[in-house]
DNA sequence: CCCCGTTCATTGCAACTGCAGCGAAGAATG
DNA sequence: CATTCTTCGCTGCAGTTGCAATGAACGGGG
């Protein structure tokens, strides 16, 4: 029964690590290319995918911190890659949009993310269908342990 | 062919968040339990492998930073966790070893964190063997791209 | 119409992070 | 040996993080 406690094969250990390394490793592109961090990547990579959204909106679906998302849109905003403005309909969100200069960028973001993500596929080979499947049953609400208060996106923080 | 660029579907961005997901979760039991950060987590985790670790090799293996290695083994002295002596064989080495309580600590810890990976396992059902054989692959240095100068643990950093 | 509880985004603050640089100790070279 | 190069752990520092508190704006109930 009871194994003894291997590092090395803790789950939640093992992705860490792995995360740590494909995040490294991409992030090369946006670094390098456009002196992005991750938390300005992550923003530009939402805001890629819905016009106009608010800091609520992508602080409740990606892994961030509101403040964390507040502060990435502040220098995007400064760096002229997006705009901040009030939302008429609730005057207490800010409405952030991708620039002309924001969307060029994103565009060629969305090649690389594209290329490196059929690295991966490759990578993975044939399993990649059994590693996503993994990946939707680990991310699933199952829960059965560890059951929280959570808020949007888990409480987002972490990381 | 040039499929628009989804976020969800973006292997980094979705096990950056899965991987963030599973480290909160399990982070409860060390934090909550005995106010650990996951820094001090890992280098105790690191420590019931091997009796007697330096912080080099802490750092070499895990995604740590050196000095975020130093200062979370500097934390763990001061608990009472770990001890610090200088090695005999190279008077540049710190080696690191578990208290009584900290073996104590670590014992439960172990527990908790085997029956998380089991609870882990189980949400995978039989996709598991499929899912880690993906994480292997994916870990893997195949790094057809990328290729970096990288150092020990790939630099570290990160995270 | 006016409260009052709630929802947003931002900001202050303390803690943490990574990086570069340091001194001490070992290894290598002649 | 003396000299130089490398390795190891620590620390200063600037930048970042998460959390809590703030203030503005909604929205519902009386």
């Amino acid at each position: 029964m009871s194994e003894p406690f291997v590092l090395d094969g803790f789950l939640p250990y093992r992705i860490a690590v792995l995360a740590g390394r494909l995040s490294r490793e991409f992030s090369r592109v946006y670094q390098d290319r456009f002196g992005l961090s991750r938390a300005e990547w992550r923003v530009m990579a939402h805001l890629s995918q819905e016009a106009e959204v608010s800091v609520r909106e992508i602080h409740a679906r990606v892994d961030m911190d509101k403040s964390k998302v507040s502060r990435a849109a502040s220098r995007l905003e400064e760096a002229g890659i997006v705009t901040k403005r009030i939302s008429e309909r609730d005057r207490r969100l800010v409405v952030l949009a991708l620039t002309e200069k924001g969307s060029a960028m994103m565009a060629e973001l969305a090649r690389a993310a594209q290329d490196y993500q059929a690295e991966l596929i490759a990578r993975l080979g044939p399993g990649a269908e059994g590693f996503l499947a993994g990946m939707a049953a680990m991310t699933s609400p199952t829960e059965a342990a560890t059951r929280r208060h959570a808020g949007p996106a888990e409480a987002a923080a972490g990381q």
